[in-house]
DNA sequence: GGTTTGACCCTAA
DNA sequence: ATTAGGGCCAAAC
């Protein structure tokens, strides 16, 4: 299995309602700081996917999401529709990851 | 195989 | 506190 599918397989696993960081997940599957790797897993994915992309986010919370066919205000959607808070800041989005942050057993 | 590229993250100024 | 720069890891060229 390949660092890809490791990545979207914990991905999935993520409940509903409730997000990841990319640096976090880096460090369940791989040593320490793949995070950029996970980044770039995320951007090979297709339109129609069912890995939930937009519960993985940055460190602080943020949104960071630079895909044409996939906009910030898409996974802002999908977020909300899962019941999370997302606050709106000078142009870029946040979520409380004190309070929807998921940790592994 | 060396080089380049990122939906990142940490450190230093 | 906020911003700049460098480093990390895994694919694609």
């Amino acid at each position: 299995m390949n660092f890809y599918e490791q990545v979207y397989a914990l991905v999935r696993a993520i409940p509903r309602g409730r997000v990841m960081t990319y640096g976090q997940i880096a460090g369940l599957i791989s040593t320490g700081r793949a995070a950029r790797a996970v980044g770039w897993a995320m951007r090979a994915l297709p339109e129609s996917t069912d890995v939930p992309w937009q519960r993985v986010i940055g460190r602080d919370g943020r949104i960071t999401i630079v895909n044409a066919h996939a906009p910030k205000q898409l996974q802002v959607d999908l977020l909300r529709g899962e019941s999370v808070v997302v606050i709106k800041k000078e142009g870029n989005f946040f979520v409380d990851l004190g309070q929807y942050q998921w940790h592994t057993e």
